[in-house]
DNA sequence: CAAATTACTTGCAAAAAACAAGTAAAATGA
DNA sequence: TCATTTTACTTGTTTTTTGCAAGTAATTTG
């Protein structure tokens, strides 16, 4: 239960929310344990528009693959950022819906997106 | 210099800074170009931290491989978020030192970490 | 000047990502 | 209603990235 770091101390194996190791207590490392990819931040963008569907997701421009696609909504409902809804439109389908703690990411998204499009020439938002 | 897209309208090539294909003109999806992985954000966190040597981010509680903070580096200074300085020691050798572009990512680190501290358990901060 | 430190590079195995194709359930249309 | 299409994935294969272990050359320290 407990772990020999250098030196001969012990400390706890700190764990997320979804019971895998952290790296360290630090909680920008253990925000990009779950969002540090090219894929996730993107996915969530896309559901902080209102998109919930598997298919709108899979049509935005960048073109993510759609065994990537399944694996990170898997990993955002293991990690309690977004939920299963059924689809508004009637269908039996189900979509997806960001959790408050999905949410909570808008701040970190509208700080990106404005760096992006200070410092990266020939980008354009489309999120308010 | 123009390429086909679905459709048969054809665009320009979107390049960013560093004169890499973009996959999209979305500012957030050109940022997480740069900085879409596990490790560049946490460089940038020591390097907001004060920290400037090679040794000083590999020190660092996440354990990064030299092979990919080399690599990292690397990245930084081709995308001018970072430039090689004397170090302060008055030795011979080389620190890191953000530029004004790499400075204007710490609101995002701040949005992170405080996203972190607070939706996820066992966290803790060291950044103001 | 010998030993240690620093800042990397190289080689390799393992994991992840990309690409292509397939599938089963649900929806649509004739 | 029943064949066709769409949706939401899964599976298999190739390519790329990651992580670890070691090595190395240029400093720096004792």
């Amino acid at each position: 239960m407990s772990e020999k770091i250098r030196g001969g101390r012990s400390r706890r194996e700190l764990k997320n929310g979804a019971g895998e190791v952290l790296r360290s207590p630090c909680p920008v490392a253990c925000a990009l344990d779950i969002l540090g990819d090219r894929w996730t931040l993107l996915v969530i963008r896309d559901l902080l528009l209102g998109r919930s569907r598997f298919k709108d997701f899979a049509a935005s421009p960048e073109g993510i693959p759609s065994n990537i696609l399944s694996e990170r909504l898997g990993r955002l409902l293991r990690h309690g950022l977004a939920e299963q809804v059924p689809a508004e439109d009637g269908t039996m389908r189900l979509g997806y819906r960001l959790t408050e703690k999905g949410r909570a990411l808008g701040p970190v998204l509208r700080t990106l997106r404005d760096w992006g499009l200070k410092w990266e020439p020939s980008t354009e938002a489309r999120m308010k």
